[in-house]
DNA sequence: CGATATATGTCAATGCATTGATATGACAAA
DNA sequence: TTTGTCATATCAATGCATTGACATATATCG
């Protein structure tokens, strides 16, 4: 296809025109980073909320809820999140031990239960705020207010290929 | 404090001019964009070299000793990976275990030992190269290569704020 | 009513990731 | 040589994340 002689580079896999053109080290160096980022945000952020001994995942989780006064059921949670069954089960263990979120019958259908914060649980989201804020703050020092729109655009068009890959 | 009447915004912690002005939806979305690429990241990685059973760790220690003939020391990966020690030498237990690595005493320093590509790790590594260049394109499908550029850049600033959080 | 699909939950196995405490062996400086 | 530091490793506890198989209860469709 397209013009003359052979390829300078030998072939990559999926190569096109101008989108869907991945060289290897550029794709290697960015899931490098992301790899990297996201065990940061877990390690650091849950040092933040250590007080609470909770982690990053709990206040997704709390968060998701705080904004939903109505609850939501666990598959709401699950398309949210990205998390398999099992494992949002088990987080939803440990807030449940604590007293964080409820498990009500959802009214209008047997089969799914609602979860929401609980009194303690609005009480701890509340506290919680505070260290998460300065987290958010610090975490994103060296970025303006554009590039946090431009990095969320980009991670959302990521998150699409990763979905359908 | 700077001029005039109440603010229209509730005060956000460590509102700044410009530089380290955080909103707290635009932050919480961005980390949970961040979560759940990580998350898809390791799933459908670890799917596409599913016949070798790897995951994207242990790729990630593959791909860094292959381009490195040496070896590396366990500090080195750590540093490069930037994974506690701990976690990595569970790692390192696995690959050693199917005889993709070997850990040789360093010449230079009888303290640090060499980690290094077996003869098997080599053409496990060079096997699962298509694979998962395959992930790479598909992943990154929706991005053009300066979009893959600038998503770099960003995530490398976003890794220096998490750093010092 | 009966069959099917949906929503939740459970049990088990495996791997990744952190922290904290402890130990060993080798280098390096006092 | 003694002291201190560095590099590696181990043990233990806890939490997150996946897959696969199985169980139960409710809703819906035929």
């Amino acid at each position: 296809m397209q013009s003359r002689a052979i390829a300078k580079r030998p072939p990559i896999a999926g190569a096109g025109p101008l989108r869907g053109r991945v060289r290897f080290d550029v794709a290697n160096r960015l899931f490098l980073r992301l790899y990297q980022c996201s065990n940061l945000m877990h390690k650091n952020g849950a040092r933040h909320v250590g007080a609470y001994g909770a982690t990053t995942q709990q206040w997704a989780v709390l968060g998701a809820l705080a904004a939903r006064a109505k609850g939501m059921s666990v598959k709401d949670l699950i398309e949210f999140l990205l998390l398999s069954r099992q494992n949002l089960t088990a987080v939803l263990d440990r807030l449940e031990a604590r007293s964080w979120i409820e498990r009500v019958k959802d009214p209008e259908d047997g089969r799914s239960r609602l979860i929401r914060l609980s009194e303690e649980g609005e009480r701890v989201w509340a506290a919680m705020r505070e260290p998460i804020e300065s987290f958010y703050a610090g975490a994103l020092a060296g970025l303006g207010e554009a590039e946090q729109t431009q990095l969320n655009e980009l991670m959302d068009k990521l998150k699409g290929g990763l979905e359908t890959v």
